[in-house]
RNA sequence: CGGGAUGUAGCGCAGCCAGGCAGCGCGCUUCGUUCGGGACGAAGAGGUCGCGAGUUCGAAUCUCGCCAUCCCGACCA
């Protein structure tokens, strides 16, 4: 492990490449644009995934599994849809290899070409549309709320480990609806279910929004989205849910007959958070140092490091250290005993601090002659020396307070970054020189946002909610507005 | 797909201009001393110099071709 990681103020990007490999999280494959996640930052995903899913099920969803390949032609049935994704998929034209004629490994073998193609998902709309039309009927049968933990594939040009990867891990919940009203619900339901998880377990502040028309997923009517802000003072899109109307019904041909005998399409919605999570955590929190994570997703709370000189002293510390194990478990604290003789205390404290664990403790012969052990904390760097009586109960309260204080410092950075502008001359500061979130009235065109986007590299990252009550004038444009929407360069 | 760069030990690099034993740092192995913030010493292991042609007595080094990767743009969760 090399020691120093590129400080953020030197190299912001470099720091997080850094930091990503040297924490031990993921890394690049032999495939191009492709990563392996490694142990340490799958099991963070992990925890992702479990409370998410423990979330879908508690609003009603139910977990299923569609296939990975996807026919051409369900691609072309959604226009905008193809539209959207068609310059970034994977095509399956054959289905067997054999050995090269000319004696140099194996080639594909041409007489095993596919009827018809098939295109790896980059998003399983299509598939589960067409599978819905068996499954739908009668009003009975709705609401239908599912959801899928998949990979999926977009052949992106330039690609950033978690942050855009060829590959990536997400889930996806399709649903849908017998009324317009109760699908608009469920992506309002869902996005609040993605706030409250990255609020609260990833201790990540998000604003709910919705996205522009130019920002929209393909073959939605509308796309709500929760946003934050990064430390370098990037917006970065962590989870979207998008209210589909009408048109994967329409189709995929999926009507029902509701209860006054009328055939009628379904209505639909569709939501996903990925593995890009794992970016945000990150670049949320973590600093020169490496990476800071939430004690509520940290794989590992609480590390134990001994300090010894001779067998005696480490089987003395021994003893107490899993003392300490034994009584933070049964509390369902998530604990480590670092007892590894390979490596030595200071090693350990670098190497625990660059992964991020939330609280270490170091136990030395002098603790044990006075009864006491150093704590540290990650989020602050503080240490200090602690009785160990009532050890416990002091840093199962620490944990929360560590959540807590996480939360509010990047509160704190994106109030602090956070600028209302009135003129264009002031929007541009903002953009080209402070960074983070530059709120002004928009006059709701596609056009002025693209002009925006030209030439700033601004796009609006989301709309808010609730609605603006009062009249102002477009920051680009003069025009009469009544939107004030949050622009920031994005991820 | 446009612009720029780079391929030499697991990783990071020097050597190339001016052809002549394959090097350095980190990491790895063994032994000893160490252990309260990334230890020190000694001894070791490890190479198709991206691939293929060519020039030459001799190529990591010169020439030609190919391949791959990275960075900057256009595209995107």
């Amino acid at each position: 492990m090399a020691k120093f990681l590129t400080k953020r103020s030197e190299n912001y990007s470099q720091w997080y490449n850094d930091l990503v490999l040297k924490a031990d999280l993921a890394e690049n494959s032999a495939v191009r644009g492709s990563m392996v996640i490694k142990p340490y930052g799958y099991s963070i995903w992990e925890k992702i995934q479990r409370q998410l899913d423990d979330m879908f099920k508690e609003t009603g969803h139910e977990n299923a599994y569609f296939p990975l390949f996807i026919p051409k032609s369900f691609f072309s049935k959604e226009a905008s849809h193809v539209e959207g994704f068609a310059k970034e998929c994977a095509v399956v034209t054959h289905y067997r290899l054999k050995n090269d004629p000319d004696g140099k490994g194996i080639v594909v073998d041409e007489n095993a070409k596919l009827e018809e193609e098939l295109i790896v998902r980059p998003t399983s709309e299509t598939i589960i549309w067409d599978t819905y039309r068996k499954w739908i009927q009668s009003y009975r049968d709705l609401p239908l709320l599912i959801n899928q933990w998949a990979n999926v594939v977009r052949w992106e040009m330039r690609t950033r480990l978690f942050l855009r990867t060829a590959e990536f891990l997400w889930q996806e919940g399709h649903t849908a609806h017998a009324t317009e009203q109760e699908a608009i619900a469920e992506a309002r339901t869902i996005l609040d279910v993605y706030s409250t998880f990255v609020e609260e377990w990833m201790a990540i502040p998000v604003h709910k929004g919705r996205k522009s028309a130019n920002e929209r997923f393909a073959g939605a009517l509308d796309t709500y989205c929760i946003e934050a802000l990064m430390q370098d003072g990037k917006a970065l899109q962590a989870g979207t849910s998008h209210f589909l109307g009408q048109n994967f019904a329409k189709a995929f041909d999926v009507k029902f007959l509701s209860k006054d005998n009328k055939l009628e399409y379904v209505w639909a919605t569709s939501w996903g958070v990925s593995t890009r999570l794992m970016g945000a955590l990150i670049m949320t929190h973590s600093d020169d140092n490496g990476l800071v994570l939430p004690p509520r997703l940290a794989p590992v709370q609480v590390v134990i490091v001994p300090i010894y000189r001779n067998d005696e002293q480490f089987e003395a510390i021994s003893r107490k250290a899993n003392e300490i194990v034994k009584k933070l478990r049964s509390m369902g604290i998530r604990v480590r005993y670092d007892n590894r003789d390979t490596h030595k205390p200071g090693f350990k404290f670098a190497e625990h601090e660059m992964k991020g664990v939330p609280v270490r403790l170091a136990i030395g012969p002098r603790d044990l002659e006075n009864n006491t052990v150093e704590l540290a904390r990650r989020d602050t760097l503080e240490k200090e020396f602690l009785q160990m009586e009532g050890l416990e109960t002091k840093i199962e309260h620490l944990l929360e307070v560590i959540q807590k204080n996480l939360f509010q410092k990047a509160l704190d950075f994106r109030e602090a970054n956070t600028h209302y502008v009135d003129t264009w001359e002031e929007f541009k500061e903002v953009i080209e020189k402070k960074g983070g979130f530059a709120v002004a009235y928009w006059d709701g065109t596609s056009e002025t946002e693209e002009k925006i986007k030209e030439e700033t590299k601004a796009t609006i990252r989301f709309i808010p909610l609730e609605e603006n009550t009062e009249e102002g004038r477009c920051i680009y444009s003069g025009k009469p507005a009544t939107q004030k929407v949050f622009f920031a360069k994005a991820y």
